[in-house]
DNA sequence: TAGAATTGTGGGTAGCTGTGGGTAATTTTC
DNA sequence: GAAAATTACCCACAGCTACCCACAATTCTA
């Protein structure tokens, strides 16, 4: 069966080991292109969260990147927070990834954590604080959020 | 028979089984496209029932999804709650496809359900729920129900 | 109308998934 | 250079899922 690649979809709830490593979901992995290798990008989200890219698409990010003008402080602080703490993970014959300290510092992970697909990329979170952020955005712009849903969603 | 292709319409009655699995009528499976790989996807909707979508539909909404800005917060948080609760989900031999524990939760689903086609995707409802929705809404706004009648209805 | 094909529902099971832990190899420290 | 710490790789295993088959009921067909 083949289905969109590097697609990911869904929220799951895994485990962060005493060795700081964390399963990605069997679902993600089966939806990774042939040639990538077993590895991912591993890098701090905008978010409180970490970001997981396939490397396939990260790559497509640095290109982009390089594109990108330098004279925009978003620009700057994006390039400054992804690229800087991104690093490239292979995962184990379990499907595991193995997180740094400082990232799981980051993210504030204890051992419950969610995943989530977001099409392109993958987020970790620590579930507290998932809950908080997302509030606090709708809370701070529902139009916005009201108008993409009358767009987008079908 | 040939209807339009992703077309859905009428209501069915089905069961859930024990295992969290409920049929796709056949005639919605024989109004999908050929390139549909026996795949839907499943989601929250936006009253209380299920969104089932045919993966072509989906991937309309992924392209529109991945070009947003991953730079706005906004965003972000709408890409994270669009794409959170849905599950790309390969039906069966028997034309079944797997509901997650929290879907079945969220649309308070017992084991009769009611299957509605609704153009170019289908909802799962629990009839009590489908029932006190419909009449609430019709009580709310009658006006609105009506124009689109006239709008709409030949 | 009778037989054939399809459809909806239930259940069993092999193999996979998620999680923990052990050990050898490698790096670091003194 | 030896001991300690860290890392990478391997194995174990319970629980679950995907896949398969069975079968009754319904629909189609000739």
């Amino acid at each position: 069966m083949t289905i969109s690649k590097n697609t990911f979809t869904g929220e799951y709830s895994y485990s962060l080991d005493a060795k700081g490593r964390i399963n990605i979901p069997a679902k993600f992995r089966q939806s990774l292109s042939k040639n990538n290798d077993n590895t991912f990008v591993v890098t701090r989200g905008l978010d409180t969260c970490i970001w997981v890219y396939p490397i396939i698409i990260w790559q497509k990010i640095e290109t982009e990147l390089k594109n990108l003008s330098a004279l925009s402080a978003i620009n700057r602080s994006f390039i400054r927070n992804a690229v800087r703490y991104a690093a490239i993970t292979p995962y184990d014959k379990q499907g595991r990834i193995l997180l740094t300290p400082s990232l799981i510092q980051y993210a504030n992970l204890e051992k419950e954590a969610i995943i989530i697909g977001m099409v392109n990329k993958i987020e970790i979170w620590n579930p507290k604080t998932l809950y908080e952020t997302d509030k606090q955005n709708l809370k701070l712009d529902p139009s916005t959020f009201e108008d993409l849903a009358e767009k987008i969603i079908l």
